[in-house]
DNA sequence: GACTGGCACTCGAAATCCAGGAGTGCCAAC
DNA sequence: GTTGGCACTCCTGGATTTCGAGTGCCAGTC
């Protein structure tokens, strides 16, 4: 059903729709790539490809535009991810180095993927969940309100406010502080939960209460799936979308305060270097249906920490995307993976 | 110059063109308040304004509307600062007494703030310098990498990767643990870098580099203005711009992707309760001369910790924008006082 | 059978034109 | 000082027209 030829042409509208934002007629598509034959067959062509669904026309007697369906078969069949030069590469890799802890990393990378994919860029914070404990510490900051200051081997640290209903010894504090690092320190904080509930049976009863709480304090910081948070930069690059600002900057300005909504945009983490592509209706959030979505897991070699990636136009130049997205995550796990 | 009916006309200018964006006339103006004037004598009025500056007409044949100057003749001499009603303000205390912790008061503040004032939000996080140290904490990652965590009065947490050129025994860790929160807990920051200076003495000459290296990175930590950070939020808000997309829009969007001009913008921590008003050119930033700031200082009762405030249109609510930036910093002072 | 040139047709975008009307400044009268 | 009246300005919005890129289809060619 459909030639190579046919594929080609397909290419062609989708890289030139890219460039230059309009619908492409036969004509000027034959006169920017040379594809050997007139635009009568390009006419024909396109009949086919429209009849298949990969592309359309906003009214008649207008050129094509590529539809989502299009633009999946582009990305799936028709382009291969580009590769970023190295001086890029250098950048990437320099700029990163610079960073001074977990969350500046997390704030340079956001800022980065912004910058070279002139796209808005959503980055995940490392979740919890498949990091280890590194420390536990415990501080008394009014006699009845003490902090429990939390550190994972990804350098995250997590703090939590505890009040209580009495003063609190700083002997018994000193306690809690060893116990709790004795037993956390290298577990992994999925393991963490259950590790913990044996730890108030050791104190004697009268601090049995309080030792709980921090516990249960403990283990809601270890499992909090709200706790999820997510980094997101590049808004100005909004204004490269287009004129239609009602439909197409709004919904993406407004999905951007709502966190829950990035989260599900990003999808599951996947597994480092597979990229996740998801092109206008195919996203799970329907005001959004015409951005895409480029994103992909980072961390370990194995197993991904947490997700990044960048929305954009449906009308985004994939390949360079699709190659930056993958070169920055590839050097945040490495960084990662040194720490 | 100007009587008590051309301020009175002024005012009913500034209300109306805020109300309703549109240029306004004589008749209208008549129509909508109750001036008890004719038309003519409110168009020889406003003459008199616009010769004065306060006005200025689109186009010959059109209505009038405030400039920079009449805006800022309003919120001097015009207007009253709005308070809030008895639910809001029980709203918002209820919203910010549910935050867990630092980044999470400000992180709710900022959406707090975004949301009841339709603007873009601005929070600064409270700035070091003012509080003392809680305690600090030093953890081995690896032999040659250790994590240095600051913790503040105000619950803020700051952390530091230190890198070394040699393994560390943990018992210098140990040493150096106790010795820095002897020496350190309880200092104001301002004064802790003076403190600090003598701490490497203290240990023995084979120690010293390291100590001071780990001294260095603490002052840093201490000091650092470039750690001054922010947050934004109700980005989405600025739909409601107009329809000037490129001109109003684009450089906001631009400004808040830089911690830098925000920090400008936000301008020296005032004394609480002391509301800053900048109006259109008014601003440090001049890409952002159609737009005006509206910030205030929180902290304790004497001094400041540090500015929040709204960005928005110079044609905003200033009565009501007003009360809600004084009524949030007021509940956010409160909120961190108490802890 | 696939490709091509030719041609009539469509239809949006931009330019043009044309009231309609809101608003103004000015003046004479109260 | 205030007001009604009036001529004038000039933007806004709608209707009309033109222009041209693009299409589909068909007959002819290789």
């Amino acid at each position: 059903m459909l030639d190579d030829r046919k594929l080609d042409v397909l290419r062609a509208i989708v890289e030139d729709y890219v460039a230059t934002h309009e619908p492409v007629g036969s004509k000027t598509l034959v006169d920017r790539h040379n594809l050997g034959v007139s635009p009568a067959t390009v006419r024909n062509d396109m009949a086919a490809l429209e009849d298949e669904g990969y592309i359309t026309q906003p009214h008649t007697s207008a050129g094509r535009i590529p539809t989502d369906a299009g633009y999946r078969l582009f990305v799936d069949r028709l382009s291969t991810v580009k590769t970023l030069s190295a001086a890029e590469k250098k950048a990437i890799s320099s700029f990163l180095a610079g960073a001074v802890d977990l969350d500046d990393v997390v704030r340079r990378t956001v800022r980065l993927l912004a910058q070279i994919t002139r796209q808005v860029a959503i980055v995940q914070y490392p979740t919890l969940a498949r990091s280890s404990v590194r420390h536990v510490e415990v501080v008394t900051m009014t006699p009845r309100r003490l902090l429990l200051v939390l550190i994972t081997s990804t350098g995250r640290v997590e703090q939590r406010i505890l009040e209580t209903t009495e003063d609190v010894a700083e002997q018994l504090v000193g306690d809690l502080r060893s116990r709790l690092n004795t037993t956390l320190t290298g577990q992994r904080l999925a393991d963490a939960t259950t590790v913990l509930a044996g730890v108030p049976d050791a104190f004697p009863p009268a601090d049995r209460s309080l030792v709980s709480a921090m516990v249960t304090t403990l283990i809601e910081a270890f499992t909090d799936e709200g706790e999820q948070r997510v980094a997101v930069g590049g808004a100005a690059n909004l204004t490269r979308y287009g004129d239609d600002f009602e439909r197409n900057v709004k919904p993406v300005l407004e999905a951007l305060e709502e966190q829950v909504i990035l989260l599900k945009l990003l999808g599951e983490a996947t597994y480092p270097q597979t990229l996740t592509v998801r092109i206008g209706h195919e996203n799970p959030y329907e005001e959004l249906a015409t951005t895409s979505v480029v994103a992909t897991g980072y961390g370990s070699k194995s197993e991904a920490l947490a997700t990044l990636g960048i929305v954009g136009p449906t009308h985004m130049d994939y390949p360079s995307t699709m190659g930056a997205v993958r070169a920055v995550a590839r050097y945040v796990s490495q960084l990662l993976a040194d720490s």
